[in-house]
DNA sequence: CTGTTAGCGCATTCAA
DNA sequence: TTGAATGCGCTAACAG
């Protein structure tokens, strides 16, 4: 009998004798509805458990409750601990959470950002991988729905965005790391088509110059936020006759690659190579040595993504676009000790 | 123009001077329709970028071609990776996930299992955090829709499952310790109160006899899957006068407890204790030294998972409930070593 | 304060 | 092969 279909507004209705329209006022405690018709109705209600059909009301009033989410992948624990954030705030706000991976793809991308539109979603959030994708920017501008941008900036676009402040962070490794003597500091990052790739080495260069130090441009490696490039670049790296002695692997992978590579050639951290790396995940954590890192925290980032969708959403009339920030933070582990000579 | 509201079915009748009957007809590609007809509302169609409204369609035929998944949490690897193989299939197929967590918290699996029903998912893949608790399992029972129960076990539930075959992987674990002659192993698992929990410790339990050693009380832990238990068992168990020579670590979490526990007390891995563990992540992938571990592919268990679900879902007069099992097997690394006396 | 009515966009029965 | 009419379950005018 308690099947999924359940009982409709009018045998409520019915049963309590009066019209469906009172039942659905009561049901959205909206308008003046007599106290003992309210108390009526909602015994019923409670009696045969009724629940009303979302679909339905969604047809009626435009608006589903549900929030799109699109992110390359769900491997990456970055990016799944964000989907934690916002899973956090949705679920306690009755939301539902559409989540929908793109596999590194912009046309992915674009197609699952029309798959959740023809859904109606009430909203966006946004981790792409790629900004100036075409496809992806007509997608976007076709919506009419808010959108929140993860650590993504799309020109032309009226989007809220959570962007990470990069420099914070990135400016107390270097600060650290000149402190241990450490003058050459190499710097593997990935592609410059999203913000992570552009901002983290802005914020390497900027703070390497700030502390008087000037980036080698053969200490430098840009190409993808991938694990084989990190252990790649990290080899190139220390095949140089004269390598650095501390190397920022800007990305989590990459400093996956990094480790697998240091280990493939028998080098040590820190004895032979001063490390920090970018995003701290449990590898860093408790790996042996622990890894320092530019920390910072993902889950709150998913939080305030979903929060400023909410707000959006319920606000829709917002004029301007917000910008928020989240600073990183240096956590000092064991990768990196003073220079000897 | 192009909004999200979009064209609807009357809209394109009447260019195409057809009833909206007609259209549908055409949309579905159903019945008879004559091609002249047919090709003139598809060119409309296109022409206009019409996209059916899939709220009013699913209020309509009562599918909604979406799935809810619901796991403990995303941020732990292995859960996340499930979900990915999950999204993989789901996307690939059209359907939409509905994701949401529960925090280890069997109220809130009852609670969002409730949610995602009254959303009418054509469908559920489940990793519940407690088998038995009634709540859920009223809930699940309230459900008409199929379900598929990711390496959980729930009594009295018509409900498929794809579940993990530990012994396979565990034995292969105990034949090599013992091939290095260990004697005394010891585990430390979660609780019992969900499969995992039973069948690792059962798997363990079996493996030891089989290779003629048995499982010692004091050198087996059983309690949470979570890190702190592992830190604490570990310690515990190194405390003992005699501790055992090699330790299964029975979960990715705990794993990471007692690497934490053994690098406080500078406890070396293989020197001091040979250590497996249990689910291959980074952390044990990439550390150092690199973890010997008992493997399962996260992600095709996902995707086993969802292909279960959408045939079932397709094909909804089967009797028969599925179980499918996953192998596991042993993926030797650096973690353990002959002992020496 | 409450009931009647219309219609959200679509699929589907029944006639033609 | 096609069209007209009905209703999925609900909300929102509009009357009363």
């Amino acid at each position: 009998m308690p099947g999924d279909a359940g009982a409709t507004i009018k045998e409520i209705a019915q049963r309590a004798n009066v019209s469906v329209a009172t039942v659905s006022r009561v049901l959205n405690n909206s308008a003046n509805v007599r106290p003992a018709v309210r108390d009526r109705v909602l015994a019923i209600v409670n009696e045969i458990g009724y629940e009303p059909d979302p679909i339905a009301r969604s047809l009626r009033t435009q608006a589903t409750f549900t929030v799109g989410f699109i992110i390359r992948d769900l491997v990456d624990t970055v990016f799944s601990t964000m989907a934690q954030g916002v899973d956090n705030v949705l679920r306690q706000q009755n939301y539902t959470l559409l989540l929908s991976t793109s596999s590194h793809d912009p046309e992915r991308d674009a197609h699952q950002l029309a798959t959740l539109r023809s859904r109606r979603v009430d909203g966006f959030i946004l981790a792409i991988s790629e900004e100036s994708s075409p496809a992806l920017i007509a997608e976007v501008r076709k919506t009419s729905k808010p959108i929140v941008l993860l650590d993504r900036e799309m020109e032309g676009t009226a989007t809220d965005a959570v962007l990470t402040d990069y420099l914070s962070g990135t400016r107390d490794a270097i600060t650290y790391l000149k402190s241990l003597g450490h003058r050459r500091i190499g710097y593997i990052g990935g592609a410059l088509t999203i913000r992570p790739g552009r901002e983290r080495l802005r914020a390497f260069t900027l703070a390497m110059r700030e502390a008087g130090l000037e980036p080698r441009e053969s200490d430098t490696f840009v190409g993808s936020f991938l694990q084989d490039f990190g252990a790649e670049s990290c080899a190139r790296l220390l095949d140089q006759a004269d390598p650095p002695t501390a190397l920022l692997a800007a990305g989590n992978q990459i400093g996956v690659g990094v480790l697998q590579a240091l280990r493939e050639r028998g080098a040590r951290v820190p004895d032979d190579l001063s490390l920090i790396c970018l995003d701290d995940v449990d590898l860093f954590r408790h790996g042996n040595p622990p890894v320092t890192v530019i920390s910072r925290p993902f889950e709150r980032i998913g939080e305030l993504a979903a929060n400023r969708l909410l707000e959006r959403i319920r606000n829709a009339d917002q004029v301007e676009h917000q910008q928020i920030f989240v600073p990183t933070t240096l956590v000092i582990r064991e990768s990196c000790q003073a220079v000897s000579a």
